[in-house]
DNA sequence: CAGACGGGGTTGTAAACTACAACGTAGCAG
DNA sequence: CTGCTACGTTGTAGTTTACAACCCCGTCTG
């Protein structure tokens, strides 16, 4: 097979992936949107992560974040403290709630995957893993 | 590496992944945006689809798919017609300019897809294709 | 040390994408 | 013929996002 056509495979693959998964606001979880659940898990992830570094993380707007943020905060799930290091800007913390709902929802979320790749090696799923760390690891632009 | 490591993995990756995609409307492509790319793309993949079809392969709601149907054929990319096969629905067919405003877009897509993957062997890329079809194959719930 | 600079964050605004529900239409089966 | 069901459309509302304009406050420069 020609190299045109794995990366033809790829980009279609790729785009259903990505398809699918933009119409889940909440339907993976109840009590917490996709959108939300994800940026707090980024945040229990690397504790003393402040804003503009989840900007970057998912290349999104700083607007973009500071609502989403503010919504986190408004719900008690994370905690704003100034910056002791940098001086600027505000370290985020996941706090004891933030940490629990984080729990409950990992769990589901393990279930879920782990049904979808159940007859799936280890040597498989580990390969996928790294595959794709790789390719998000790339650059764009 | 236990299992349920590498499981996280693959979720932390396929969250950072999904989340990145959700934010470009039309980044990647001036003249449409990109669900509307995506979608016309699947009509030319699979000439002959209903709507319900492209509902089914992403998981949409007929409503989201009849208002991007609807504004792809506005823009004169697709032409529907009764299908003959089935009695019921209509068939999709991408017309001469959507092929070429296809065609334009794939080379760039292509091109940002090769640039990610320069150093990627064949093998390797071959085995992330095999890996997220496989992935995206599983059935959800 | 005073003023400029710039990084981090917020708010106003508008757009894209989506689901759910209600409805219309037309094959198809009894 | 009548009901059933698949396919599609329209009304409506919610979520997520970007861009632009703005504020705040460290940090640097002259």
């Amino acid at each position: 097979m020609p190299r045109d056509e794995i990366s033809a495979a790829v980009q279609r693959e790729l785009t259903v992936f990505a398809r699918r998964v933009r119409g889940l606001p909440s339907r993976l979880q109840q009590q917490l949107p996709f959108v939300a659940y994800s940026m707090l898990s980024s945040i229990e992830g690397q504790e003393g992560c402040r804003s503009v570094d989840l900007a970057a993380l998912y290349r999104l707007d700083k607007s973009t974040v500071s609502r989403q943020v503010g919504d986190l905060e408004r719900r008690g799930l994370v905690a704003r403290a100034p910056d002791p290091a940098r001086g600027r800007g505000q370290v985020l913390r996941v706090t004891d709630a933030g940490r629990a709902l984080l729990d409950g929802a990992a769990r589901l979320q393990r279930a879920e995957l782990a049904r979808r790749v159940v007859d799936w090696s280890d040597e498989e799923l580990a390969a996928f893993a790294s595959a794709l760390q790789r390719y998000n690891a790339a650059e764009p632009d």
